[in-house]
DNA sequence: GTGGTCTAGACCACT
DNA sequence: GTGGTCTAGACCACA
């Protein structure tokens, strides 16, 4: 479910919140669901259970989930994310980063496009699929 | 040409380098033109020399720019990008992770292409409006 | 008449304790009337005996209900309430607490006394208005 | 400058958190102002480094400070306070849990505000004086 | 059982 | 020198 890798740029912590935002956004996860307790997954994972915990409060700051005192993590229901502002805008400076290796790198606008919707389709397209 | 933020996320010479591939990739610079020498740099934006020869280091790894030994530094002829193969994969993984993000701020499709869009008007708009 | 939430930062047991503060403060509730057994409110809510009881006690404590053997559980008159000084103490340093957080949120003096004032009309407002 | 409470309900990182915001908002310490290193307050409070660590990842996430690679770590111009909304959201929770405190206690409207009086004097009073 | 806090000590990237 | 990440292992409150 959530796959480590061992010699990459970005932090375990960090790994595991992408992945399960991930899963969360491709709808593999839902508002509910028990998450593997913090235990669980650092066993699953063989890492440090401190590690799991970090990447676990730093999912609830941004509302993916929620903790229940002595009973375990779930995820939300993201109708209301959390530090909405603040995310956008680091989302729009990462986009225009990624503007400009793409076409550094020698892509059109056409096929920077494509490449969006690529990413696009597995997204949202199930639920455009589904009207 | 080029401004640090002193207070940013992403180290300095990180800052360097995206940059001047801004430059390059909106037109401001073209391929021969002579970049700044280290020192130059370095005294421009008065940080450590080290930090703006690491970042021409990672720049020329990319095929951004050439060193001539006793000439100087200038922009490459950028048809070639170097390392293309893996930046294009690293580029993709990047516009998943972009695209979980914006869905789970609750983006609709048409929000986060717009998104992209705004984006790629600054980069390509004008190279079409010149056709 | 009291609700949980169950995903709140605030444990169980809290939550009761300020519901039950907050019903006498508003006057929903006055001395002498019977409060929920521990195993009548803890069926109601769903939850542990024990959470209720630790709830019972902690009001006990301050004074708002009063245990008569035998007979069941009661909002106290609340005229000298219990720990009166040490509360005193503690309610003073969370104003101050608090105080800073808004004028760190960039609040000025007015909005601040004025999102004081909101909070005000709505427990002593009724008192005001009945004289 | 900072003083830890042993035997406080509140965490360490917590009671760094709110001192470091106190003196900012008192204006002891203004935007530009090094803060001590993590290795130092540590040594100073005679506390583990780790926890100095989150306290100050708190209190930048909340725009109160700024890392700057390498250099340190520095009071932020506190123009734009990160997560406003959020912020907001629960002082305004936490001013309703005070008032009904305030009245539990026994406190009339009047010396309720009062006591509201005697922070916001301490902490934008001298702004006032200044005009 | 759950997550939260803290310590001790290590290694790394950046300047 | 700076802060960031990770591990190992401990104790606590809550349910």
């Amino acid at each position: 479910m959530i796959r480590l890798q061992e010699h990459s740029a970005s932090p375990i912590y960090e790994q595991i919140v992408e992945q399960l935002k991930a899963l969360v956004a491709k709808g593999a996860m839902k508002a509910g669901d028990k998450v593997p307790s913090v235990r669980e997954l650092s066993s699953m994972l063989l890492i440090n259970p401190n590690t799991v915990s970090k990447a676990y409060q730093e999912l609830e700051r941004q509302g993916v989930i929620q903790t229940v005192r002595g009973k375990g993590t779930f995820v939300s229901s993201n109708e209301a994310p959390r530090m909405a502002a603040e995310r956008l805008e680091a989302l729009q400076r990462e986009i225009r980063r990624l503007a400009v290796e793409a076409k550094s790198l020698g892509l059109s606008e056409q096929q920077w496009e494509e490449r969006i919707r690529m990413e696009s389709r597995t997204l949202w397209g199930d639920e455009r699929a589904a009207d």
